[in-house]
RNA sequence: GCCGGGAUGGUGGAAUAGGUAGACACGCAAGACUUAAAAUCUUGUGAGAGCAAUCUCGUGCGGGUUCGAUUCCCGCUCCUGGUACCA
């Protein structure tokens, strides 16, 4: 073979891989382990584009560079395959899901392997699987029949609940449950009936059936996300969308709230991410207290972070949603109250909260009593308290809060200052102050004036000390198709699970993937959606799981796809463990990688897993961005005038596909066969070439702008590919695409190859001893490779193997002692070239078998430095100087030299710094 | 508003226990080879002045610390990601 044959040597070399297994990953206990793993695609219908590889191309050189350094190394990929373009396509052709995911999988998987990723595909799984989603099912099970027991901070079973309610009822447990759990004693629970029982459990399961407000739209049948949603109407078909309550499976995540929060502390994540992650669980320590309300038989209960100023409380604010809101309105208030709680209640959460200027809200007409000073306070209703937090009232106190003095300043309410200070600029927190005009606690610091009201309202019973958090209880299910069905059957109105001998419950075949004409899932429209018992025949759950069920526990049947008994054997989960590097978008933060969290944990909880943190090492790579470019035609014509003369014409600019353009020159004559109106388009050229405009967007299959990694492939290899989306910049940055360098690494790899070939092409190295400065130059690169890897530095390293085979062309070096370590350096990145030139090199085994190359600093140590020789701090000289002279020795050679001289003129410098081995200065 | 990340040649980027700014690559220019093109190779390339040696300026802006600052400190501007009336 004469030249660097790329398309030959990586169809050879892939075929290789598969055919021998090369990157299969069993237990082996002699070996350490490393897991890397990417984030899962889903597989949609466009393929991949140039951006998608990135992560996996870094990981996949880690993967490599770890097997040279002996480790067993699990590197899976698979498919988040359920998901809603699928499902919508079927909505609009009325093909099965599964086809379209099938076909869609297919061309992911040629793509990837085009790449030349040392996957182990025998571990592939697929979401939408059955032999997968039947052990999602199963999980989903697990947590239905569990509880939180927050003395021991773990979930438990729920048989053991019931057995502890049947003792003593629920007065001394502590557990996680819902709002509105009824005390009992056991006699009170024995009871009950089967049904009532039940009830009740449900409001302690890990996984429960709740009401839960929902954006409903009729016209679409459907549940939509605050995203889809835009000013109470569908943002696709702009229909109308109404806030409605509905019965929704719920995951209880708040549960794992603090255990999410202190987690973080044991992760190797980006500090950005982690603290993405504590926003969201948005931990607060206050203390929760009622009022009274006044003339009634009811208290509001509020949760407060300031309970040190309440003497400086004016008002009570609820959410228009608050449950009493009704009651509390009088009469001579009725109108613009009602009225007020229709409109706000009817703007989505989102608008309200991204609308903060405008001030609105109503008085009830009812008053509370403060109980600390018997003071009578009215209670408003405002938009700006939300039903969701806390529990949907708060204690406004306008001069230490910002909102609430805004409110009261609005609505001409009083502000009671109870914190020593300046009120000149509004309300202030006042952390740090004393507290005034406040009975028992005047006088006291925050902290203080805290503890003793805290004790106050314990004394009284009218409240107490209490932790909050911002994060939700996850809901669970999504009226679609394309998704897990739920294993729950439904007997006299309550949720039972199947039997787990009957898993999984595989979806059923539908008409149309439509709601059924009466508002039911697309489900509802399957024939016998039945679960049959000895006890009868009932209804399944319609609902499905949402995208993130099947993903929030991947990572785990990677190790064991196949096995039938269990998700995963716990032999090799004990040994797999957590994954060593987790690469993906950072759009995942709370979703995802929050779900997964708290999956993990309470399948540590139940003994499931060894492991209570899935993911110890993450990084996040930046999204490729695409990058358009323009051709300007002249207005009402069909001329073109290149970049530089475009302000001399009326133009207009027009995105031209990226794929016909090269640095940014044109072909002119793929641009004529682009479009047929484009045929006969006439030129005005710059030194003959037609040179097109460039910006920086989205990549889009609109703006023409997408590149596929395919026919980067074609054109260059994969090689190219993988050096080049490395060498584009650091990992986690965002860039745009820009094919406009990537001539230097495909002339870098055709260089390599000529190193290990004669002028004619043929193979040849010598045996020949390697001399110092070819040692120095291997050694080099070597150190730098290493120190890169551990720094996930890919683009440095591409750098610094450019400047190794410059350099030994330059020195003419073709000796095997050189090439064949530099060859294994060159392996992780550019796999294919090096497999082959390993095979030439005489070896039978694959590289990855080889062994990294050990650094010697015996080769890098010099005997002369070059110093830079400054004056006040400008380089001015170089001098070449043994490096063993002394401090002293290196300043009389300094001074003497002649540049130097030439600057002081003779005179003697005001000071002279020297520091040995590194630089001079010298100031005049 | 709050919390992150960032700003370096025509372009992507390199260099931070403070120590030669611009590695490597693209592009561009000149040259070699060729009938020619492609490919390849050589040389140059931050800006300005100068025939040149050389000098001045230069890492978003304004200050500061230091013998010395892209790097540390203070104050801004712009871009970008996340998040948001969280009581």
């Amino acid at each position: 073979m004469a030249d660097y044959n790329f398309q030959e040597i990586e169809k050879k070399w892939q075929s290789y891989w598969e055919k021998n297994q090369i990157f299969n990953a069993e237990v082996d206990q002699t070996k350490p382990k490393f897991y890397s793993l990417d984030m899962f695609p889903y597989p949609s219908g466009a393929g991949l584009h140039v951006g998608h590889p990135l992560g996996y191309i870094a990981s996949d050189i880690i993967t490599r560079f770890k097997r040279l350094e002996g480790y067993n190394v699990l590197h899976p990929m698979g498919y988040d395959s359920f998901g809603l373009p699928a499902e919508q396509y079927a909505i609009q052709t009325g093909q099965h899901p599964a086809i379209t995911t099938e076909q869609n999988i297919n061309r992911y998987t040629e793509q990837l392997k085009n790449i030349g990723f040392a996957f182990d595909w025998s571990k592939e799984v697929r979401t939408s699987n059955p032999d997968y989603y039947k052990w999602t099912q199963w999980i989903f099970m697990q947590l239905f029949n569990s509880y939180y027991d927050k003395t021991d901070n773990k979930a438990k079973s729920i048989a053991s609940l019931g057995a502890i309610f049947e003792k003593e009822g629920n007065t001394n447990i502590q557990a996680v449950c819902d709002e509105d759990t009824p005390v009992f004693s056991s006699d009170d629970w024995n009871s009950f009936s089967e049904k009532k029982q039940q009830e009740i459990l449900l409001q302690y399961r890990l996984t429960f059936l709740a009401e839960t407000t929902v954006n409903w739209c009729a016209a679409l049948g459907t549940v939509l996300s605050n995203d889809e949603v835009k000013d109470g109407f569908s943002e696709r078909g702009g229909h109308p969308v109404e806030r409605k309550k509905m019965m929704q499976w719920s995951m209880r995540i708040t549960a794992y709230a603090e255990r999410l929060l202190q987690g973080l502390e044991k992760v190797d994540w980006s500090e950005p991410i982690k603290e993405m992650q504590r926003n969201w669980i948005g931990k607060s320590i206050g203390a929760e207290m009622v009022f009274q309300i006044k003339g009634k038989d009811k208290q509001i209960k509020v949760f407060t972070t300031r309970i040190d100023t309440i003497y400086g409380v004016t008002y009570l604010a609820l959410a228009p949603e608050h449950e009493y809101v009704q009651e509390l309105i009088t009469d001579d208030q009725r109108e613009t109250a009602e009225a007020y709680v229709e409109v706000a209640k009817n703007r989505s959460e989102r608008d309200r909260m991204s609308d903060v200027k405008t001030i609105s809200g109503a008085f009830t007409g009812s008053y509370a009593i403060n109980p600390f000073n018997g003071e009578e306070i009215q209670i408003w209703i405002a938009d700006y308290v939300l039903a969701g937090y806390g529990t949907g009232a708060v204690m406004a106190v306008p001069a230490h809060d910002e909102r609430d003095y805004n409110f009261a300043r609005h609505f001409g309410l009083e502000v009671r200052q109870v914190i020593e200070g300046s009120m000149e600029n509004g309300s202030f927190p006042g952390k740090g102050e004393t507290i005034i005009n406040s009975g028992f606690i005047t006088d006291l610091e925050m902290k203080d004036a805290m503890n003793k009201a805290i004790a106050f309202l314990e004394e009284k019973k009218i409240g107490k000390g209490k932790i909050q958090y911002r994060m939700r209880d996850a809901i669970f299910t999504r009226q679609r198709y394309w998704g897990e069905p739920l294993p729950v059957f439904f007997k006299d109105g309550l949720p039972y699970l199947m039997d787990e001998k009957d898993l999984p419950l595989v979806l059923p075949e539908v008409d149309k993937y439509l709601p059924t004409e009466d508002g039911e899932p697309p489900l509802g429209r399957a024939k016998d959606w039945t679960y049959k018992t000895a006890e009868g025949e009932f209804p399944l759950e319609k609902s499905t799981m949402p995208g993130w069920a099947g993903s929030s526990w991947y990572f785990f049947r990677y190790m064991d796809p196949k096995n039938t008994e269990k998700f995963v054997d716990p032999e090799k989960e004990k040994y797999w463990g957590a994954v060593n590097l987790y690469i993906g978008g950072a759009e995942h933060a709370t979703g995802h990688l929050l779900y997964s969290r708290f999956w993990t944990k309470f399948l540590f909880d139940i003994g499931a897993v060894s492991i209570e943190e899935p993911f110890q090492k993450m990084i996040n790579q930046g999204m490729i961005q695409g990058r358009s470019n323009f051709v300007y035609r002249v207005k009402g014509s069909n001329q073109f005038v290149s970049y530089g003369l475009k302000d001399n014409y009326d133009t207009s600019a027009m995105h031209v596909d990226v794929n016909i353009v090269h640095n940014d020159q044109l072909n002119l004559e793929k641009f004529k066969s682009w479009r047929p109106d484009l045929a006969d388009a006439e030129f005005l050229l710059e030194d003959g070439k037609y040179i097109c405009g460039a910006e920086v967007e989205k990549m889009s299959k609109s703006k023409y702008n997408v590149v596929n990694p395919d026919d980067i492939i074609e054109r260059y290899g994969a090689d190219t590919l993988r050096l080049y989306e490395m060498f584009l910049g650091p990992l986690e940055q965002f860039k745009p695409w820009n094919t406009n360098g990537i001539d230097g690494v495909f002339k870098f790899l055709k260089k390599l190859w000529k190193l290990y070939h004669d002028s004619n092409g043929q193979f040849q190295v010598s045996e020949e001893k390697p001399n110092k400065e070819e040692l120095k130059t291997l050694h080099k690169t070597i150190k730098k490779t290493k120190e890169d890897m551990d720094s996930y530095s890919f683009n440095t390293s591409v750098a610094s193997f450019m400047i190794c085979v410059n350099e030994l062309t330059s020195l003419k070096c073709n000796k095997r002692e050189i090439l064949e370590p530099l060859t294994i350096l060159v392996s992780s990145y550019a796999p294919h070239i090096a497999e082959e030139l390993w095979s030439l090199l005489g070896h039978s085994n694959s590289i990855i078998n080889a062994t990294f190359p050990e650094f010697k600093e015996e080769f890098l140590i010099e005997n002369n430095h070059e110093y830079p020789v400054s004056i006040n701090g400008k380089m001015r000289a170089k001098l070449t100087l043994p490096l063993s002279l002394s401090r002293e020795e290196v300043e009389k050679a300094a001074l003497e030299d002649a540049t130097v001289l030439k600057w002081t003129e003779g005179n003697p410098p005001k000071k002279v710094i020297v520091v040995p081995g590194k630089i001079v200065n010298i100031v005049i």
